[in-house]
This record gives structure tokens, C-alpha cells and sequence, in this order.
RNA sequence: GUCUCGGUAGCUCAGCUGGUUAGAGCGGCGGAUUCAUAGCCCGCAGGUCGCGUGUUCAAGUCACGCUCGAGACACCA
């Protein structure tokens, strides 16, 4: 069994936006948290490449469609790189593969009887060359982009009989544990309760799609598309990549991570078009919340949007993954604020972590001879051995109901209380006296295995530093064995070599 | 227009099925200390819990009304 977990296909008519760093960096983390506890896991994400706006920036920027879809897939491929995203499977729609599979999966939903030809019917702008949503808001039925008055037009289109699946998308998200989080589910609950109409899985005016079999002038529509990467991602470099495999080797999602924008087509439409064409359907779609900056909606129109480049060369991935993971509870929108995010940093990380680590290692190393203090035996009831244990716990509890927020508070709050255990010992008073030696070397065994394990536990939040403070802590990691038993209290092996302490991470100075 | 969610200290938010002096983090102010990255630790902050009415022995916590904000109400994704 295999733990798949998906970003959406992100549309490549523009470069990444912070929006899709930040999905990308919570699957991510979840991703690295599932390798860890030592599932088989498939991470996917991957660009959705076709549709008349695509086809249209590139005929604007005067290259082929496909030349434009190449250039900008190579930077999302770059970005991730740059990010250090852990994923298993890029897809891209205009792959050969990727167009295999739709068909297959076209193939099914006709076989069971759930397409057929009918007419979209509509208000239609020509300029736009779109139906417009609510043309009666406007009484005089113009189009808002072109002032040009709007056409009603029949167009023959591909149909999924999407009314079918009723009841059976009802069930389905009357379960409470597949939409999250709960307010999204409110608003599909009531989308469905007023009852699922059909609707139009090909386009007529669209060349630049993939051509449905049998049909002229037909290219599938984005939903029919788009939708089917995650499935294709799955078989992708295999020999003869068919539906099949796919099935066979990880299908279902376990996760869909998506904005809160496109929730619908996740928990409704897909899941029908998957119980059409035989499928499992995915157990959970988290619509996450959207990014603000400085409590204002980000847009190109404002002029304020963040590049995220921008923020990665100037405060570093760490930094970065770091406010929005633990900063922002998943599900609700997010602000991005600088002075906030300057605070936060040095607080958590260079202040509370890594100043820590440093006052620890330094003790350990001024007195016990740049080695770990030679102590006894391991205590496991001292308190902060308790605290540690209990905080494993809790850790595991919210990392596995994807409360990103509330586990990297757990491991703060750890390194806080490690702080606090210090100040309580006050072991450089202890050391004056000779006598007290050993019971020094107890407090700065406890401290430093304490902070080993805060290192183990921020590995699938902030891979980076975690390594940094396993490395001043003499490389007490072993990739080879299982990452959950090393979070046992008491395995930091005495007398190993500390190395110099130096800041894990640089402190941020306001703009 | 209909529906959903929210309005708690300067900021970001916790407060479950109603019950002692309403909490945390950050910022701000003061103190103690020296192992450490001017750090960590301790103390302080007196907020009409959006407004009003009601239910109750008792309401931030329930009901109704109002107000402000965010969102949904199908093919832009």
C-alpha cells in the first residue's frame, strides 16, 4: 500500500505564485512526514498544459503552444528544484502518456453510458471566445472584458451525465472526513443539494487539447483533462503506461491538496467521472485557504503580489517553509506579514531552536571535554524526558490529521520547555562544585538528547535545519533505521564528538 | 437576493457539549541571570469577548434580530 498525495496541476499560462509554493511546500512536508513513518509514498504534482488561455499566450508571445508549455513547465520543474520539493511524479498534461490515459478513461465513461452529444447553450462573448457566467447581472448583456454586446449561441458539446451520480455524491460527502476542512463541506453539501446538472467535457473552438477519439473539432475540456494527470502521474515511466497500471499501483489519492477554488471539481465532478469509469475514489480533498499580504488580497491589479523567488534568495527555504507551515493552519486563509514573519523567525528559529542548541553544545563541550557527558544510565521518568515523550505523541496525532500548525508548535513548544528545564538546573551554578559533576553531565545529557530530537522531529518541516542540528549534535541520525524509533528518549550515545557549535540559522533584519 | 463561516488583549488567534478572578504566541514595559546567537528565564499588559434583546440560578459559550467582514450559489481555472 502505497500513500498518495497530489498538489494540483498547476496552469502554466504564468510562472509559480506564492499560492503554489505553498501547497507544494505542505505536501511536501507531509510527503517527507509519510517516508519517515515509513510508508511506500508517491508524491504528485505536475501542470495542467492545455486550453484556449494557453493557447492564447502563446499565440501572443508568437510561439507554438507547445514551445510555451515547454518553457514554462521547465520553470515550475527549476522552482521545485530550487525548493527542494521531494515529489515522486511531474506530469504534464500534453504528454503522450498523459493522453493515453484520457482516452482509456474516456473509453470506460462511455462504456457505461455517461456521455453523450447535447448543446451548451449560452451567452458567448467573441472576443473572449468563452459563455459568459451571469450575463442577466447586466442588462444589457455586454461582456465586462469588451463592452461588446453578447452573442446567445448553441454549441455542440460532449456531455457527462453527471445527474446520475446524485446520491451517490451525497453519500460521499456526507462522510465528514472526505472534505475538509468543515466550512468548505458546507458549501458542496449545499452545491448538491440543489441538484447536479450535467455538464460539458469537450470544446469545439480548441485545438489545442486532446482530441477526442472519433469526433472532429472535439478537444477534451480542462475537467476531462486536467483532472485524469493524477492518475497518468502514476504510471507515467512505465513501459506501456495503461490505465490498468495505474490502478494497480497506488490509485486511489489519499490526499487531493487543493485551493479552496477549485474544491468542487475535486469532491464532486471527480468524484463521479472516477465512479463512471469503475475507479476508487480519493479519501480525502483539503481546500486549503488562500495567502494575503499585509492583510490585503494579492493581485496583479493591486501591484502587490510576493514573488516567491524573491523571498527564497533573501531568507532561504527554511525561513520560508517555517511561516507557512507553522504559521497558518491549513484551511484557513493565511497573511503574510513581513515584520510578523521577521519576528518569527528569530524567534523560533534562531532565538528558542537555535540558540538552544548552541548553549547546550557549547556546556556540553566547555566541560565534558567537546564530547557528550559519560552519564550513568538513561533516566526515561526524568520530566523533560516525560515532556518529550508527550510531545512525540501530540506530534504524531497532528501531523497525521495534516494540523501542520499545531506539530511545528509542538516541537517550539519542546524546545521552550528545554530552555526552561535549563533555567531550572542552572547547571553552570552546579558546575562550581566538583562534587556535582555527574549531575551536571545528567542535566546536559537530558538537554542534549532533548534537542535531538526537537532536530528529528522538524525533518519533515525544515529538512534543512534539522540536518544542521543533527550535525552539532556529532550525526546521531541514521537514515538506514526507522526515523520513529529513533524518537526514543535515550539514544544519544555518550562521549560522541561535538563539533563546534556555529547559528543554524542567520537572524532576519526588518525591511 | 438565498445560504455558510467569522467578528475575543496593539497584532495573529485558542476558548469542546453554558459554571471559579477570559487564555497563548508576537510586539511593548520592567526584573533576574550568564551556559548561549543582547540570548534564555521571571513579572506586568486591565480586552464593552461586534451591537441589542431573550432563555437560564449562571452566557464569550444557547436562541432571535441588527451590523461589519470573508465565502458559496456550476463549466475562468
Amino acid at each position: 500500500m502505497s500513500f498518495v498525495i497530489t498538489t494540483p496541476l498547476y496552469y502554466v499560462n504564468d510562472k509559480p505564485h506564492l499560492g503554489s509554493i505553498y501547497t507544494t511546500l505542505i505536501c511536501d512536508s507531509i510527503a517527507r512526514y509519510k517516508r519517515l513513518t515509513g510508508e511506500e509514498v508517491i508524491f504528485i504534482t505536475g501542470v495542467d498544459e492545455h486550453g484556449l488561455k494557453i493557447q492564447r499566450t502563446a499565440s501572443n508571445k508568437n510561439v507554438d503552444p507547445q514551445t510555451h508549455c515547454d518553457e514554462i513547465s521547465n520553470i515550475f520543474i527549476q522552482n521545485w528544484k530550487d525548493w527542494d520539493i521531494s515529489h515522486n511524479k511531474f506530469v504534464r498534461t500534453s504528454s503522450k502518456n498523459h493522453e493515453f490515459i484520457v482516452n482509456e478513461f474516456y473509453k470506460r465513461v462511455r462504456n457505461s453510458d455517461d456521455i453523450y452529444m447535447g448543446l451548451q447553450k449560452g451567452w458567448y462573448c467573441v472576443g473572449c471566445e468563452e459563455f459568459k457566467d451571469n450575463p442577466d447581472n447586466s442588462p444589457t448583456h455586454k461582456c465586462p472584458i469588451h463592452q461588446k454586446i453578447l452573442e446567445w449561441k448553441n454549441e455542440e458539446n460532449l456531455f457527462f451525465r453527471l445527474s446520475k451520480y446524485q446520491s451517490q455524491i451525497e453519500n460521499l460527502i456526507s462522510d465528514p472526513t472526505f472534505i475538509q476542512p468543515k466550512e468548505r463541506r458546507n458549501e458542496i453539501i449545499n452545491f448538491v443539494s440543489k441538484g447536479l446538472k450535467d455538464f460539458s467535457i469537450s470544446r469545439t473552438n480548441v485545438s489545442w487539447g486532446i482530441p477526442v477519439p472519433d469526433i472532429k473539432n472535439h478537444t477534451f475540456y480542462v475537467w476531462f483533462d486536467a483532472l485524469l494527470g493524477y492518475v497518468s502521474a502514476i504510471s507515467q515511466d512505465m513501459n506501456n503506461p495503461s490505465l490498468e497500471d495505474s490502478i494497480n499501483n497506488g490509485w486511489p489519492a489519499d490526499i487531493h491538496l487543493i485551493g479552496k477554488d477549485i474544491l468542487r471539481f475535486h469532491a464532486v465532478y471527480w468524484p463521479a467521472m472516477l465512479l463512471s469509469a469503475g475507479m476508487k475514489l480519493p479519501k480525502k480533498v483539503f481546500g486549503h485557504g488562500f495567502l494575503t499580504r499585509e492583510g490585503q488580497k494579492m493581485g496583479k491589479s493591486l501591484g502587490n503580489v510576493l514573488d516567491p523567488n524573491l523571498l527564497l534568495s533573501k531568507y532561504g527555504k527554511e525561513a520560508v517553509r517555517w511561516y507557512l507551515l507553522k504559521d497558518i493552519s491549513l484551511g484557513n486563509d493565511g497573511d503574510f506579514q513581513n515584520k510578523r514573519f521577521v519576528d518569527i523567525i528569530n524567534n523560533d528559529l534562531a532565538n528558542t531552536i537555535g540558540n538552544l542548541l548552541n548553549r547546550t553544545s557549547s556546556m556540553s563541550r566547555k566541560w565534558f571535554d567537546n564530547k557528550v557527558p559519560d552519564i550513568e544510565g538513561v533516566s526515561n521518568d526524568t520530566k523533560l524526558a516525560l515532556c518529550t515523550k508527550k510531545t512525540v505523541e501530540n506530534y504524531i496525532i497532528h501531523f497525521n490529521n495534516y494540523e501542520l500548525d499545531l506539530a511545528a508548535n509542538d516541537v517550539l513548544n519542546l524546545a521552550i520547555n528545554t530552555n526552561l528545564y535549563l533555567n531550572e538546573k542552572q547547571p553552570w551554578l552546579l558546575i562550581k562544585d566538583k562534587n556535582k559533576i555527574s549531575s551536571v553531565g545528567n542535566i546536559i545529557y537530558n538537554v542534549l538528547e532533548s534537542t535531538r530530537i526537537i532536530g528529528l522531529l522538524l525533518l519533515p518541516l525544515l529538512p534543512d535545519l534539522s540536518t544542521k542540528i543533527d550535525i552539532q549534535l556529532g550525526k546521531s541520525y541514521e537514515k538506514e533505521k526507522s526515523w520513529s524509533k529513533q524518537l526514543n528518549w535515550g539514544l544519544l550515545k555518550n562521549k560522541s564528538i561535538l563539533p563546534a557549535p556555529s547559528p543554524i540559522i542567520e537572524k532576519l533584519e526588518y525591511e
